[in-house]
DNA sequence: TATTTATGCTAAATTGATTTAGAGTTGTTA
DNA sequence: TAACAACTCTAAATCAATTTAGCATAAATA
């Protein structure tokens, strides 16, 4: 005869002990107190919840209280590491308070986002952390009348202040790359960006740009902004680079990258082009990733504070769960200029 | 006056029809021609449910039924990138069946992953896939009670052949490593191994070294065989070089790293002691992860098939969810060599 | 002695779905 | 005309917790 085990519930407890369901319940919530329940059986609440290895049921609880203990955490891509080392970040912080996370990809379609949005809803998490691929933000009006809270991090949006963000200060990050590369001499720095892809971060750094450029004096304007084709990355970047290089009659000295799927690509068609990194031409990307460390020559890059954007996040979240009405808050981080290889030529 | 949307529930669909819950339970879940619910009373309730948007709450449908349509996924650790990737074709896959993931990273600390599966149990998920990091499978007892259905991937028990599990042919993958060095004229052939780590795939991955060097007619037994302590690799990976190929009588030509982050480290110390790759001394990893293609040179690998693991483990998962009584299985999937610089030397 | 207060607890409703067992109506057969 | 089946639908229990409203009993006060 084989001897299932019993899932443990609440009434189990509770008839063990000959006391009632609410007791129990209440004893295990602390609230034993807060009722005028007898420390003594208080005790032995307790005592008989840890010998039968009780463990309350999400289900119930949550079907009652409306709480998960849940976040939804949406993202373009969990396997660029980017977010695969935030998601990390996230979950110790998050596990500090027993919530997990439902993690989706959506692969920069908004489409794509707006599907897992409900079908997270559904499953009601208590929150969610959302980088966006929308264009506007209208899309967030259905968690607003829902009163689900929300934090956007990595992209916002300008005319919806209402949101709660964490912001990196994409336009200073690039001034601080643009000031690094005039300091060592290179004259014709392209920023190559990507399209179709309309998130604010993208917006900002080309925004950033222009204006850096300015700032120092360069004249060239827009001419050496590259807008490259997301889906098709490298095909884009070898035609550019073709033109910039070889037919253009002032070949550029060095390159800007706006992510880092950017800077890999980059990369590897320079080197398929046998041109040199960094006398031929520099190469310094926006995000910074480990294996930037590893290549040969290394890669110079404007580094995001993954760890704070990912805690910070985390933080507000519980924040707003706990006090829905709360005021929108917008967090600035800064980014960090990392000195590699790439951008300093020999002498 | 704000309007508050209400959240749609079955009760509403029912009430505005003039028809039972039970009916409207019944349709929605395709059993209404089983019931004998008229074609016509079916279409009513169809369109009701889209005209107010109805969801079914999960929690409601999760109490009832003991299903969460959640998957637990552990693993290490999220941020490296074979478990990155990994993630992303389960997910991709199991969205297909309206599940997702809960993941949970337990950084190869057993303490950890029993409180974690405890965790994801209480939180009713209807199969778990286990990267495990336990040195015996007394864990899995737990699961067998409680019927609840899982796959071990990556690591698996000899002793335990119950255990549903998708299987990497570690051996072989070692051996064809080992055969490639061998036509390429490297003769001193170290193994950079790990401890303190218990798991199968690491002995797999030792005892296939120590097989495939005698079936070679290598001598020199075990004593090529470096255990690193993989709590402080680098310092363990400078200390092993310096013996092997300076104090030694017998340098050693080539280093096969047991799985990425060997790799990695070791590439790191061997630029550190301007040692050349693959002149003064070749290197291949097992685990091939995308960096390898852009680091200079860049780096061989026995490559495990991610794509194939992730979408055997997730199929694997659901047959046992169907079908709880069926036959454990185990499923060998098998590895890839891939030809880089760094095991071929210039001429 | 009657009333109030405090102490320690409980019954029952609720959450939103699924599911068992069966009810009411009409039509068919003996 | 009674018995039976067929067709279409429903009441109520259930899952496991939380929570509202309030019940005994004993002690304290008037």
């Amino acid at each position: 005869m084989i001897m299932k085990k019993q899932k443990i519930s609440l009434k189990h407890i509770a008839q063990s002990l000959g006391v009632s369901n609410t007791l129990v319940s209440l004893v295990l919530n602390h609230k034993g107190d807060e009722h005028g329940i007898s420390k003594e059986t208080q005790k032995k609440v307790y005592s008989k919840a840890e010998e039968l290895e009780y463990m309350p049921s999400f289900m119930a609880r949550g079907l009652r209280t409306g709480r998960s203990y849940t976040i939804g955490l949406i993202l373009s891509d969990i396997s660029n590491p980017f977010y695969s080392k935030m998601v990390r970040y996230m979950e110790d912080e998050a596990a500090k308070n027993e919530y997990s996370f439902l993690i989706c990809s959506t692969d920069e379609s908004p489409e794509k986002e707006k599907k897992t949005i409900k079908m997270l809803i559904d499953r009601q998490v208590d929150g969610l952390i959302i980088s966006s691929s929308q264009s506007n933000p209208d899309f967030l009006s259905s968690l607003e009348d829902k009163k689900i809270p929300y934090v956007l991090i990595d992209r916002f949006f300008e005319d919806y202040p209402q949101a709660n963000s964490i912001y990196v200060d994409n336009m200073r990050g690039i001034y601080k790359g643009i000031e690094y590369l005039v300091s060592e001499k290179y004259k014709r720095i392209a920023m190559f960006a990507i399209t179709p892809i309309y998130i604010s971060s993208i917006q900002e750094r080309i925004d950033g740009y222009l204006k850096s450029l300015k700032s120092f004096g360069f004249d060239y304007g827009n001419e050496l902004l590259v807008e490259l084709d997301f889906h098709n990355l490298k095909q884009s970047i070898r035609s550019s680079l073709n033109y910039l290089i070889i037919e253009s009659g002032e070949p550029i000295d060095a390159i800007f990258a706006i992510n880092n799927n950017v800077a890999v690509a980059s990369m590897q068609v320079l080197r398929e082009m046998n041109l040199n990194i960094p006398n031929d031409i520099a190469l310094l990307s926006f995000d910074d990733i480990e294996l930037f460390q590893l290549t040969n020559p290394s890669i110079s890059a404007i580094s995001q504070p993954v760890e704070d954007i990912s805690k910070a996040a985390v933080k507000r979240i519980f924040e707003i769960i706990k006090n829905p009405g709360s005021d929108p808050e917008h967090k600035t981080l800064q980014t960090e200029l990392i000195l590699r290889e790439s951008t300093q030529k020999n002498k």
